[in-house]
DNA sequence: CCCGGAATATTAGCCAGGCTAAGTTAGTTG
DNA sequence: CAACTAACTTAGCCTGGCTAATATTCCGGG
């Protein structure tokens, strides 16, 4: 197949489709939408700033500021400032963001890790080899 | 990495929401959105019910409605009736609606198939060796 | 010093695409 | 034939995108 990249493309398509429909059915009515939870997921490390928020989730600055609204009227996150400039606003975890954070990211790897088990060794091994391959896909369309 | 399902599971996380922000990034400003497009590709085989979309595509009764009320509304699509149950309206593609179909799906495998070229003879190996293995995590959720 | 442009966020208003609840129309069954 | 069930649609709400239009703040040149 990897011959022709053509065909190779459809069973990718086909495949991301079915990840998609995966990713909906799991999502469906929790705690934390993905979206919060993967904005969540971009404080861990520390404060960072709108602009680097925004660009990180591939979403245009106000977005952003809609979600950490959400979110910080949820008690999840806080607004700071910067000291050296004051256009800047920080968000940061807080204590009840980094838990909830916690507590969806357990969830969710579980559920994953119980998938996986239902596989063979064999399978997770091909997995395993592809997931390096799957991360490099695409990362020059983020450069156009 | 097999014998640990947990760290699996965050490597395969983490390539999920990589795969997500592709697709976002890939498809915003397309003739057809993403949702769109998939519903097209339903109809493809021939006219269906709106019960069985709304199923295929994990979705309520009432947002399918919705869907294909723009479809039509665009002329993509049309709408029909089952002889035998004057309960059930059918959707199927209209000639416009079949063009379109196929002129997004060539271009969205010919960006995939862009991408797929640029890894290597290896790479494509790997990663079709492990497409069938992805068709297959979650099958048994949907079930639940 | 200050004035104009660039950078950082927010607000306002729009659209797509989910959901539930309620309504309509048509088949089914006791 | 009355009551229930099935198939859709309508109405109303929410999240999460977008652009355009404001503040604010910073910075560089005259």
């Amino acid at each position: 197949m990897r011959d022709d990249p053509t065909q190779m493309a459809e069973q990718v398509s086909k495949v991301l489709r079915h990840l998609v429909l995966l990713l909906r059915r799991s999502s469906a009515g929790q705690p934390v939408t993905t979206q919060q939870y993967a904005v969540l997921g971009s404080l861990e490390h520390g404060p960072r700033r709108m602009t680097e928020l925004a660009e990180e989730h591939a979403v245009q600055l106000p977005t952003m500021t809609v979600q950490i609204n959400r979110l910080e009227y949820a008690g999840l996150v806080a607004r700071g400032s910067d000291p050296a400039d004051a256009r800047v606003r920080t968000v940061e975890l807080t204590g009840e963001g980094r838990d909830r954070l916690h507590a969806v990211r357990r969830a969710r790897i579980a559920r994953l890790a119980h998938d996986l088990a239902a596989l063979s060794d064999d399978e997770r091994d091909v997995l395993a080899a592809a997931l390096p391959v799957l991360a490099k896909l695409g990362i020059d369309r983020t450069t156009q």
